[in-house]
DNA sequence: GTCTATATCGCGATAGAC
DNA sequence: GTCTATCGCGATATAGAC
């Protein structure tokens, strides 16, 4: 038999967001998720680099999807309209909306520092689209757009999908892309303005 | 003669920015501040809830003017201009760039914990755009996404402005939105995908 | 795994302003 | 007198060093 019980990082995932929904983020201590999980406080910061890091795993596994995505696609598409794609195939790969996803979701919401982490792991999205688009040979200053606007719709379409209906994650990245079109595109005044010149 | 000499607040803010540029962030302490602002850890901390938040008064006036200025636009404008014009026109009361606001600007980028606090600021404001257009009228969902678009346009405007060429701030923030027009635009493939029936 | 710095906050006291 | 800014002391927990 093994000397420690395998995956250690899983049973903290698990004690944490047990704990942080039981009696919430800050009546939590680090020791109270290690003493569940069956570790000091010293092995969950070997796997952890700090108290909220535990809830936001999965990003990195996003981030590499989406990378490698973008970076072999070889269709003529311009890079938004690729981004969007990109995002819409790792929709269609997330697991499916649990009671534990939206359970983690209103822990976050909960917490000012948990929702600053969450905003973290957006930017990280946002800079790896830029970089994957860059790689791709677009120019980086419209990679940087790309990017923000990449992650602020998985941004609002994760928030609709949890919060929301029963339609799938992808369907909802693609709605809300076009409800973002659409106020972009803007009506009466701004239409003029645009066709007198702008851009 | 008072008991305590005036605006410790200030004096806290001008400590933190000259310790955080001459050793660092995290070399700094709480206590070296309250040192040379002259006053204990104790005050410190009854004027700004954490070591970061110093670094970042200044945007509740923003927050503010931006506020103010959506509610009381008249114009037939929809809710995408009316925000950029918003923008501008705070841009337009900025103060000139200084060696202290580039300093500002090179001490959070130098740090994870303040580009968080950053992020955080900047997510406030995408809800304090949202509420207005909301309270003129606007339906929620389009404020929600007007809100983060305006957002990211002053925070890429930003960051071009105080990374950059010698343009002013408004002109700054004029450009990127028209950047951001041409990205979502999208050329080929795109175009006629949208023109196919995606909107 | 132990040791430690320090960020953060609660409480009671104090002194001047109004 | 009440209000407000501050101090000083003490306690706890995160996070990093050794």
């Amino acid at each position: 038999m093994a000397r420690w019980a395998p995956d250690a990082a899983g049973r903290l995932q698990t004690a944490a967001l047990e704990l942080y929904a039981e009696r919430g983020f800050e009546q939590t201590t680090v020791a109270d998720i290690a003493a569940r999980a069956g570790v000091t406080a010293r092995t969950y910061f070997r796997h952890f680099i700090d108290k909220r890091e535990v809830l936001f795993s999965g990003q990195s596994e996003l981030q590499a999807f989406l990378a490698e995505w973008i970076e072999t696609q070889v269709g003529p598409d311009d890079p938004m309209t690729r981004v969007i794609a990109g995002l819409e195939a790792a929709a269609a790969h997330f697991p499916d909306k649990t009671e534990l996803s939206v359970k983690r979701s209103a822990i976050i919401a909960s917490n000012a520092e948990l929702r600053e982490r969450e905003l973290q792991k957006l930017a990280s999205l946002a800079a790896v689209i830029a970089e994957a688009l860059g790689r791709s040979g677009i120019d980086p200053a419209a990679a940087r757009i790309v990017g923000e606007v990449g992650m602020m719709v998985f941004k609002l379409g994760y928030e609709r999908w949890i919060g929301g209906d029963h339609t799938s994650f992808a369907a909802t990245i693609r709605s809300t892309f076009d409800d973002l079109r659409t106020a972009m595109r803007g009506e009466g005044q701004a239409a003029a303005r645009q066709s007198a010149g702008f851009a």
